[in-house]
DNA sequence: CGAAATTTGTTCGTATGTATC
DNA sequence: TGATACATACGAACAAATTTC
């Protein structure tokens, strides 16, 4: 894993959203596209499956990501 | 239930799987067959199929068993 | 052959307990 | 005290693979 641990500045959660927004706003993951699952966040993260979660739920909250239950995390349409 | 719950020393779903592992070692359970499903751990231990799923995965990381999806998990053949 | 049943795979929603900072 | 983070465990819904009828 090469986020930082647990009392770092920025909190992990905070550490792997903020690469995946890097991602989505470079286009690497466009509208339309589902993100990675909470499951494969804990996978590739080696990080709990709260912390994968709070990962999806910080994205939409900043509008940038739709969360659907059963289905995944999915890049939302961009304001022109 | 005869396991104990939440909280214990040891995970619901380690119980259960110990127990499996106590039946395959013993024999009792031979190598080519079919463990309970998910749903007969379900039914029987009155888990929630979460847990029933990590008694095979576990077993499963301990070489002991093969999960074949659509099919179940099994016994594998013991090294002589 | 095809439909139904069985079984595992995947996904998110929620709650609880523990530990750490 | 509160936020973070881990692990466990419940549930619901749907998909995919396989077996059975």
């Amino acid at each position: 894993m090469t986020v930082v641990q647990h009392g770092a500045r920025l909190p992990v959660y905070r550490q792997i959203a903020d690469r995946l927004r890097a991602a989505i706003e470079a286009g690497a993951i466009p509208p339309g596209d589902r993100l990675p699952s909470e499951a494969a966040l804990v996978a590739e993260y080696d990080v709990s499956r709260g912390t994968a979660r709070r990962v999806h739920r910080y994205l939409a909250s900043l509008g940038l990501v739709e969360v659907e239950p059963g289905r995944g995390a999915y890049v939302v349409e961009r304001q022109p």
